[in-house]
DNA sequence: CGCATCATTGAACAAAATCAAGCGAGGTGG
DNA sequence: CCACCTCGCTTGATTTTGTTCAATGATGCG
């Protein structure tokens, strides 16, 4: 038998922290959630977790990797509708929703945990605060699909990656991914093209301008800022919609 | 005294419609919402009901007219994220999020009935079907933000219009004030501008082809739908993302 | 090495913004 | 009553932004 490592953070403890990183729990309800039954499975890059149509029985918890969520138009176009981080729950709203209008996939190969809905609601059931955390949460992410309208439908082209950059470096960051510098990144530049309503093309000469004005430094896998303040100012990067809670610096 | 009326729709009966439509509701929670205290308001057209930054104590029920949510960008541009008409809970979420990150207007004069958050959470608390009905209510506001986003970033400006159209007739529909060729109409061009992302003189371009196609005919305050179907196609409508219940006809 | 994927660039074209002007209905005050 | 004003709608001309098509590098991998 091994000897006892210093204890391995679980997946429920990813929850519980994300969890307490917007509402308070109390001690029963951190225990209940400690004997959460997950199921972890590894996810290819490309792999779809769930698509347009599915009726879901379970959902996820993303603990390392890229998920995104997206559409399919009739004409083949897809357009992004948000992108995930460790900690993050993307298809929560199956809880109440039954059916997928969209589809979630993941953007890297990452690693979920799978959380049945029966469980998910019991424990609802007895742990309002749980709830209340839960209904949160799916109203940030609501938050943030108000901001990708606003993103999309009003902002030029290099304001709109300068945001999207400080949207997950402000992600990344609130779940201790990024070094002060920069962080991760998975998006190719057609995904982030889908991700922004422009076209492939259009997305490498924004970038471009980008870099030439020394806002980011952007290297296959990896965003690099340089100057965080500036990269704010540029995209006019306001994170009240993120509503982080107060001791999460942004 | 005057005679007792035909029982006139109370607000909590419009709630309670609203929130059946969603959810089955039990004999108690159909007792506790009929109990509601509500403050009923009556709003000029323009009027902000919450403002970004703002913390209300309250959540508002849109008994009659319209109102929407829009955010202000630094620059001077607007960008509308949704529109609501009457059943709607528009700031539904501040039961959970404190900060408004956006605001609230009255698109046309209308009338309100508010409801304290201290109110709403005893009630969430002591019937969990009722918070279970809430909590669905504001996960198919997120999932009308979703379609935005796509609406907007990757729709031509004639799908566009025609899906916004079709959107707007199936949720007037839904809470019976439509007729099967229209319905009230209460944006104008610079609005509809605001709501997809593009300036008000090219909304007028718009509306002209689709005018010229046959598919809508717009007057101030109303839209006429002469061919339903028809509009449904050009706008690949698919009200799948509206979750509303099946007996509900789209 | 050869293939696949992603990034990059140029050129022609299309979509939409901007600028500018005029029209028409409704409301107000002299 | 009518001149006048405002607001919303409409249209043309010009410029900007972004798309599409096409081709070329770069990189990594079996």
């Amino acid at each position: 038998m091994p000897a006892a490592a210093p204890a391995a953070p679980t997946p429920q403890d990813r929850l519980i922290l994300k969890l307490q990183s917007v509402c308070p729990l109390s001690t029963d309800e951190i225990a209940a959630l400690q004997n959460l039954p997950l199921v972890v499975t590894r996810l290819q890059e490309d792999a779809d977790v769930l698509r347009e149509g599915d009726r879901p029985t379970q959902c996820c918890l993303l603990l390392e990797g890229f998920l995104f969520r997206y559409k399919m138009l009739p004409t083949g176009a897809r357009q992004i509708t948000s992108i995930h981080v460790s900690g993050d729950m993307p298809d929560l709203q199956t809880l109440r929703l039954q059916v997928m209008d969209h589809c979630l996939g993941a953007l890297a190969s990452s690693t979920v945990a799978f959380i049945p809905h029966r469980v998910l609601l019991a424990l609802v059931a007895h742990h309002p605060g749980i709830g209340a955390a839960l209904w949160r949460e799916t109203l940030i992410d609501a938050a943030i699909f108000r901001e990708w309208v606003v993103n999309v439908g009003r902002r030029s082209s290099t304001q709109r990656a300068a945001h999207l950059f400080c949207e997950f470096y402000a992600k990344m960051k609130a779940v201790g991914l990024a070094e002060p510098d920069g962080c991760v990144f998975p998006m190719t530049q057609a995904e982030l093209g889908d991700a922004m309503g422009i076209s492939g093309v259009h997305v490498n000469r924004t970038l471009k301008e980008l870099r030439s004005l020394g806002l980011i430094v952007l290297q296959p896998g990896r965003l690099g800022i340089p100057d965080w303040e500036a990269l704010k100012r540029f995209g006019l990067f306001d994170p009240t919609y993120l509503h982080m809670a107060s001791h999460v610096e942004v």
